[in-house]
DNA sequence: TCCATAAATTCGCTAAAGCGAATATATGTA
DNA sequence: TACATATATTCGCTTTAGCGAATTTATGGA
């Protein structure tokens, strides 16, 4: 809960979970909302918001909130080291093929014209401020 | 036990503990003696054995027996990924005080004319075929 | 104020990690 | 063969992680 000092072990444990890789990877540049990790990962809200509190307090992502919605986006670590590791961990889960069709389904239900009931009104990623597709 | 399918997870699970990053840093690129891991850790033996096992199967180190002793090594992971991320973890590690303390007590001990009792007669270190140090 | 919705938290449970103590295995030597 | 040494494994225990189900909190709108 309080924000202890960095190690690495604990730095390792926090992506030493399959859901925690998939939420990281879906964030990658852009700040998403919660209702889109519950839709694409297809697991229960409590879970993927454990985890969003696991890496919280992990100091690897940062939440915002607007409205009822909260936007998760990804901090680097306080160290530089742990930073590159991370980025050079974000760059290789591109490449793994469960990751791609994470993304995949990220473009998918947000540029849906007809929106996924828990998704309707739910504000879209956020990508440097920019919609998160040529279709939003 | 048996040689599971890599999986990211699974591999920073591997480098989520403590004692496991500092037996990492002290092969760095050397074989080593399980001995001088007890004997730098100053931990006891079953414990250093668990890690080890734990990281062979794993798939990051890998053990070469020599008579009485066992001697480990890094290997890299059949991922090219989680090779550079391995790497670079090795890297940052060596900025920590505290692995730099192992590493010194590594040379202390084996560069010593008299050598601990578990130590003595141990085979030493071995860089590249070559003495780790200049005294040896 | 009352209700609906998004998200976080709590609870009770099961599974896994990590540990010390004890024991087993493998090798070398007398 | 018997013993000593280096290392691995097993056992019993405690702690921690992860989960589904239920509940709570925070916000916005009627």
């Amino acid at each position: 809960m309080s924000k202890r000092t960095f190690s690495f072990d604990r730095f390792f444990q926090a992506l030493g979970d399959n859901t925690r890789l998939r939420l990281l990877n879906l964030m990658g540049e852009q700040e998403i909302c919660v209702c889109y990790f519950i839709e694409v990962l297809g697991q229960p809200q409590p879970k993927i918001s454990r985890h969003l509190a696991y890496l919280r307090n992990a100091g690897i992502v940062a939440a915002r909130r607007d409205g009822k919605w909260m936007h998760y986006r990804l901090v680097m670590p306080p160290h530089i080291g742990a930073t590159q590791i991370l980025q050079q961990t974000l760059n290789a889960l591109k490449d793994e093929k469960a990751m791609q069709a994470d993304l995949a389904k990220l473009v998918k239900e947000c540029c849906a014209p007809k929106k996924k009931p828990l998704l309707e009104g739910a504000p879209l990623p956020i990508k440097l401020d920019q919609p998160c597709c040529e279709a939003c």
